[in-house]
DNA sequence: CTATATTAGTTTACATGCGAAATAAATAAC
DNA sequence: GTTATTTATTTCGCATGTAAACTAATATAG
């Protein structure tokens, strides 16, 4: 039982513990979601982006920007602007209260993540961003090429996905 | 701008894309998504189960595995059977389909996670497996306790969520 | 300049996941 | 032995994300 497959079950659990308790914190404390607030986030340093920059800064498809997006500017976040420039185009802007509450909730962010990481060091720090940046390229040529296609000496992989011993 | 920011925003980049690809990968050719997947390699190893001991070995709320697999008996992947012992406990077994599909899954998730890994070495490996249970456990506690509510001394943190520059 | 292709964004249908509330069986209290 | 509590699961409403089909505006070809 190598330590490979570990590797991938424990970035799934350990991304859906920490997003969820980002979650939990951001609803009770703010009423945002995580995935609002990086909208807020990344608006507060590149207000007027369009809904394609956002989408791409967050890892998101337009579809889901679409829709996310719409949420916050019910809930008066946000709002959306045609551009100038571009008659397809929608530039975001925050809301006054959108830009109140980010303010608020980057100190929060801030401590959790200090929490989250004390202990690792600079180098270890490092070796996990390269190990995403890795994974990320590397799993962006994963059409559906080239895989042979069953091998017979298998038995001990679970893997990737999930599904691991208790 | 230190390095911890990047660390979250790259976890989320990175899990976002390796089980995407996964899922396309999954879809394409056997008809199954990623977290459909992972119940069939738990029940492999763990036929029998039931749906609370699958919910926490993938890190799933009950309610979410309910319709799981519901959706799963819906495609002939999985049956649930009362529970002999406990009224109140339904027990998950596969269906020659789904026994199947994923003795066929395996191969290629096995040569994806390998493609993946390629070129990080056993310590590496350790290091992330410790990193994720690290923050798995501390993210645990994130209940909504003690924050300091405001720090004057911030600026450059983005963060744990999302939104970082492009 | 028109015809075609590309690009930006939205809509629809659906899968996945959460939290909160409901149900029902098992356990604990007394 | 009945009452209270805990436990296993489902249901509901919602947020988030994907893929596919669509609209409208821009860009490219000829």
């Amino acid at each position: 039982m190598a330590i490979e497959p570990r590797v991938f079950h424990l970035l799934h659990l350990g991304y859906k513990a920490i997003f969820r308790a980002a979650d939990r914190v951001l609803m009770t404390r703010y009423g945002i979601s995580a995935a609002q607030n990086a909208v807020l986030l990344y608006l507060l340093k590149h207000e007027g982006a369009t809904m394609g920059q956002v989408a791409i800064s967050l890892g998101l498809k337009n579809a889901a920007t679409s829709g996310l997006v719409d949420r916050m500017e019910k809930n008066d976040l946000v709002e959306r602007r045609p551009s100038a420039s571009d008659g397809r185009a929608y530039e975001l802007y925050l809301r006054p209260y959108g830009r109140d509450t980010v303010e608020k909730s980057k100190s929060v962010i801030r401590q959790s993540n200090e929490r989250l990481l004390e202990g690792f060091t600079e180098e270890e720090r490092a070796l996990m961003s390269r190990f995403f940046e890795t994974i990320i390229e590397r799993a962006e040529d994963f059409g559906a090429h080239d895989f042979e296609d069953s091998d017979p000496d298998d038995s001990e992989h679970e893997i990737m996905t999930r599904g691991q011993d208790q």
